[in-house]
RNA sequence: GUGGAUGUAGCUCAGUUGGUUAGAGCACUGGUUUGUGGUACCAGGGGUCGUGGGUUCAAGCCCCAUCUUCCACCCCA
């Protein structure tokens, strides 16, 4: 019986065109990687769960896929284990693998693995599949590409501006419009030890990372129901309404929280990043967002997101800083990293939306042969392959049906060039090339057929 | 994980208060046209109505469960 074929939730197949869109955008951000200096490493889809447990937050070991042990899984564990057990105990018992969640986790147990044979600091990129068992909605899913750039093993803010410059670089070559909001973690710890409240820096960046989406009154509801006191929240307040340009709000976020040691070294990285920035001529626009947060627990430093400018969808770039923490956990402290992120779905997701695709990023042949029959074969296969070695994309007709069907195949796969070398042809030792697009016909030699493909 | 919508042909969707053999457009196959596609005309194939139960003389339509897809929340690329 045959069933309805269907593939796993939140997982899309992509068609021949959806992969020459695709590839432009991965070919675009990997010319801009290697531009800059990076190398290109791969990992397993699949990591030990130990490896990847705990570095997401608790929000993002739930929405890890977990892989079942090999052979009987359940042999080790008895029947009454088996009834008292909670499915958490019970995971961690039959399942020892998992698919990554992102690409920087597994990048920094690479760099704890191979730290003898890496060039510190290391500039790597990867651009790799990864999984959430999210519930899939607009623009996110539950497998989705990332394309990730990282220099680890240098503290320098040097590598903070490269990203931001690789970032407008990728988005004016895909000629997309963005805004680059930029934040550090290090003035959010400021504003929570000096309203505070140190101890609850989380709860307060994820509130306070809503101000745009739902209003102050919201974001003030939120840090109550957290257990933020009334007294601190009403210090927030100022933090929360600064406005004017990046260095006027430097200025007044550091006169409100002078005392904080951290949050005034937070201030002095963006300043630096800032003055580095001036001399750069910039497409996109930088700018300080004192409400970013990004919930990924292990960033230190700056905090990194982008936005299309033309298109609601959430980010579609996103980084920071990790100091020792990543690697740390792992056995190599003191190695500070900083990465950011393209999705290259949500940025697809855009481009289609604005029809910025360009119209040759089609897969399909240039130009395809009409079959006529056996002989007509023999006559045409020898200037196929001159066209290919000339590197013009070219295929010819496996059967000689109707020329209706031949035709509506090159029609229905955009091909743009037919040849049509039958009986007449081969007798002038010419090619009939049709434009499917005009619908324009001419008899030219195989030397004139190379030039008018060529071009 | 929470809430809301959805599911009928390969695709997009009609389908009356529950009532005979469930329809359309596009796509597909063949023909008008044995060397000319994208436009036109004619004909044809294709559906156990997401799945499993239930109510009823009778269910695509009503009820329950389950799954899918979509949207919002949480969180995120």
């Amino acid at each position: 019986m045959a069933q309805k074929p269907s593939i796993p939730k939140g997982t899309r197949d992509f068609s021949p065109n959806e992969m020459a869109r695709r590839n432009f955008i991965f070919d675009t951000i990997k010319g801009v990687f290697q531009l800059y200096g990076f190398q290109q490493i791969e990992t397993p889809a699949m990591e030990n769960l130990s490896t990847l447990m705990g570095k997401y937050g608790e929000e993002g070991d739930k929405l890890l896929f977990k892989i079942l042990n090999s052979g009987d899984y359940l042999a080790a564990i008895d029947t009454n284990e088996l009834a008292q057990s909670t499915s958490t105990k019970l995971t961690a018992k039959i399942s020892e693998k998992g698919l990554r969640y992102d690409l920087t986790v597994p990048f920094a147990r690479y760099v704890v693995q191979n730290q003898n044979e890496l060039v510190f600091p290391f500039r790597r990129y990867q651009i790799q599949p990864v999984w959430r068992a999210d519930r899939p909605q607009k623009g996110r899913y539950r497998e989705f590409y990332q394309c990730d750039v990282d220099i680890i093993g240098s503290d320098s803010l040097l590598n903070e501006v490269e990203l931001i410059q690789i970032v407008d670089n990728v988005y004016r070559n895909l000629g997309l419009e963005v805004i680059l909001k930029i934040n550090n973690r290090k003035i959010l710890a400021g504003i929570a030890s000096t309203i505070g409240e140190a101890d609850r820096i989380v709860d307060i960046t994820v509130a306070i990372d809503k101000l745009d989406k739902m209003g102050l009154a919201k974001v003030n509801e939120e840090l109550i129901q957290k257990g933020v006191s009334q007294k601190s929240i009403e210090k927030l307040q100022p933090i929360l309404n600064l406005s004017g340009d990046n260095t006027e709000k430097l200025n007044q976020i550091e006169k409100v929280i002078a005392k904080s040691e951290i949050g005034i070294k937070g201030i002095q990285e963006m300043r630096t990043i800032f003055n580095y920035l001036k001399t750069m001529n910039l497409d996109s626009e930088v700018e300080l967002d004192l409400t970013l947060a990004r919930g990924l627990n292990y960033y230190t430093g700056a905090i990194f997101e982008v936005k299309s400018k033309q298109m609601e969808i959430g980010s579609i770039t996103g980084g920071g800083r990790y100091d020792d923490d990543l690697t740390g956990i792992f056995g190599l402290p003191g190695i500070s990293g900083v990465g950011i992120s393209f999705g290259a779905d949500r940025i697809y997701d855009v481009m289609l939306n604005l029809a910025l695709f360009p119209a040759d990023a089609i897969s399909a042949a240039q130009v395809m042969f009409v079959n006529f029959g056996p002989k007509e074969e023999t006559y045409c296969l020898p200037i196929l392959s001159i066209l290919r070695k000339e590197g013009i994309s070219s295929e010819i007709y496996p059967d000689s049906d109707k020329m209706k069907k031949q035709m509506n195949y090159a029609n229905r796969k955009g091909i743009k060039f037919v040849a049509l070398v039958g009986d007449a042809e081969i007798q002038e030792q010419l090619i009939n090339l049709k434009n499917m697009e005009t619908g324009e016909q001419q008899l030219v030699t195989q030397a004139e057929l190379i030039t008018l493909l060529k071009r």
